[in-house]
RNA sequence: GGCCAUGUGGCGGAGUGGUUACGCGCCGGUCUGCAAAACCGUUUAUUCGGGUUCGAUUCCCGACGUGGCCUCCA
């Protein structure tokens, strides 16, 4: 079965074909490391944490690489390191800000249940030519200028964006438009307004590399040409990323990777996940709705954040909501109950299908659904089909008992007491003391506890 | 102002030029001392106005709503 993707390049659902089907190559861009993740940032991570999966599927667990960068080189994080650490030395305070941010982003993501990428590049290792060769920021701005794409001017290196006769294809944007649209910023030192800064000048304070143009730091989007290329090579299969970043961010990625380089292409396949909005509201500190997956995480197990965003195809506007985590924790407790102990198996192809077109999750989730019901009617070959199809997805990575008893500690409610009631209980209702049995399953009503009653005897859970 | 998405039942959310998935909820039933749970069954929708068509929710045009980008942003 063919993988179709989305392209944003093209603008159209084509059969995806790797250059290399024994290395598959994913670049992704990562967080910008200065404070809290939030369930926004949660999205891409999530959406290409499936892609990642599927391909090692199809192609192999080896024959994949995907690069997640991080970027801990950034205005903002300066800005916080002098806000949250004004005793200290900047560059030391930037450390200090960078390192617990982005570990507290790993320990997020997988509790999202996300695998790790192949590599996770810091920003900070490839300004300078490195020992190892791979590629790096100021080589490729050397490159830039050699090549006649860039220009210093006013202490900084610049893009030449009309030395891109395509300059502008990934947003739809014409460089005569963009001088028509009054919120380009008009600095006296561009040869043109869309042109973008490659490397600037850093002050004493601010932390700086030695380059052929003086103490300097990279500008915003060349890290990313740098780490894909390093990784990667100049031209690759897919690129992802937040809808936000198709401009600038990766317009100009394709500029400086294609121009640098000479090639007709940067990647193959452009994706792009949508936004998230959050109780119909965008998600914003002022709105005092900005929601961390750290917040939700004390809430809610990691699955069902990632259940609750894969309900939603990966392209559409989102809405994230309380009820909408009520759900999705409802679905997971049922389907851990009917297949989290199951064994073996493969994926069934419906589910494969449906991942297979375009990451079109919601028809995935379908599928599931499907195969829930005829493994709770009994068919074994269908259960263990859908414990291996949802393991894929990155869900059942423990056990019933440890997802049921996770939700009872949460709840502080002790099970020897819970027992104990019960069996009081039932032997009410042994000896026809409706009354006093009906009383005793108020009182754990009260606790929050739901019980039921089956042949094989009664069990108990936590009420949601 | 320019560009780009999007609008489906009570809710979430797919597909499709011709009987509209799936889940939640609601309602009914089986079971139960009564419930709950489980299981079975039922129910309801394509923003509005034009156009193309034998026929449109699906294609085209317009309006309206919502969101995004154009400046740091997933």
């Amino acid at each position: 079965m063919d993988l179709r993707l989305y392209d944003t390049l093209s603008r159209e659902k084509r059969v995806f074909a790797p250059i290399d089907a024994d290395n598959v190559r994913l670049y992704v861009c990562g967080p910008t490391v200065y404070d809290f993740a939030h369930i926004g940032n949660a999205r891409p991570v999530i959406v290409f944490d499936v892609l990642f999966r599927l391909l090692r599927y199809i192609y192999g667990p080896d024959q994949v690489t995907y690069v997640r960068n991080i970027t801990d080189v950034d205005d903002k994080i300066n800005d916080r390191a002098l806000r949250d650490f004004p005793g200290l030395p900047l560059n030391e305070a930037i450390r200090k800000v960078t390192e617990t941010t982005a570990n507290q982003f790993q320990a997020d993501v997988e509790a999202l249940g996300c695998l790790p990428p192949t590599h996770q590049p810091r920003a900070t290792d490839f300004v300078l030519p490195r020992p190892d060769g791979k590629t790096d920021m100021v080589t490729l701005i050397q490159q830039l200028l050699a090549r006649g794409h860039a220009y210093e001017a006013g202490g900084e290196v610049l893009f030449d964006t009309q030395s891109m006769p395509d300059y502008g294809a990934l947003s739809g944007r014409k460089l005569d438009e963009q001088q028509a649209g009054a919120r380009v910023a008009v600095d006296a030192h561009k040869k043109h307004p869309t042109d973008f800064v490659l490397w600037k000048q850093s002050s004493a304070e601010e932390p700086g590399w030695e380059s052929p143009w003086g103490r300097g730091r990279p500008g915003w989007h060349i890290e990313c040409s740098a780490m894909s290329a390093a990784y990667l090579g100049e031209t690759f299969d897919i690129h992802g990323g937040g809808l936000d970043l198709i401009f600038p961010h990766h317009e100009n990625e394709i500029a400086q990777s294609r121009c640098a380089h000479g090639t007709h292409a940067m990647a193959n396949t452009w994706m792009h996940n949508g936004f998230l909005q959050v109780e119909g509201e965008k998600m914003s500190k002022s709105l005092g709705n900005f929601v961390t997956i750290n917040e939700l995480l004390n809430d809610w197990p990691g699955e069902v954040l990632r259940l609750n965003m894969l309900k939603t195809h990966y392209r559409s506007p989102i809405d994230w909501t309380l009820k909408g985590l009520e759900e999705s924790a409802k679905t997971l407790d049922d389907w851990y109950w009917v297949a989290a102990d199951a064994k073996g198996g493969h994926p069934s192809n419906k589910f494969l299908e449906a991942l297979s077109d375009d990451l079109n999750t919601p028809q995935t989730i379908a599928a599931l659904h499907g195969l829930r019901n005829s493994a709770a009617a009994g068919d074994k070959k269908d259960r263990g089909k859908f414990a291996a199809s949802l393991r894929m997805l990155g869900f059942l990575s423990e056990s019933a008992a440890d997802w049921s008893g996770r939700k009872q500690q949460a709840s502080g409610i002790d099970a020897a007491q819970i027992d104990g009631l019960i069996s009081d209980r039932t032997a009410a209702r042994a000896r026809k003391d409706f009354k006093e049995s009906d009383r005793i399953r108020d009182e754990l009503a009260a606790l929050g506890v739901v019980i039921k009653d089956s042949k094989d005897g009664t069990t108990w859970e936590i009420a949601r």
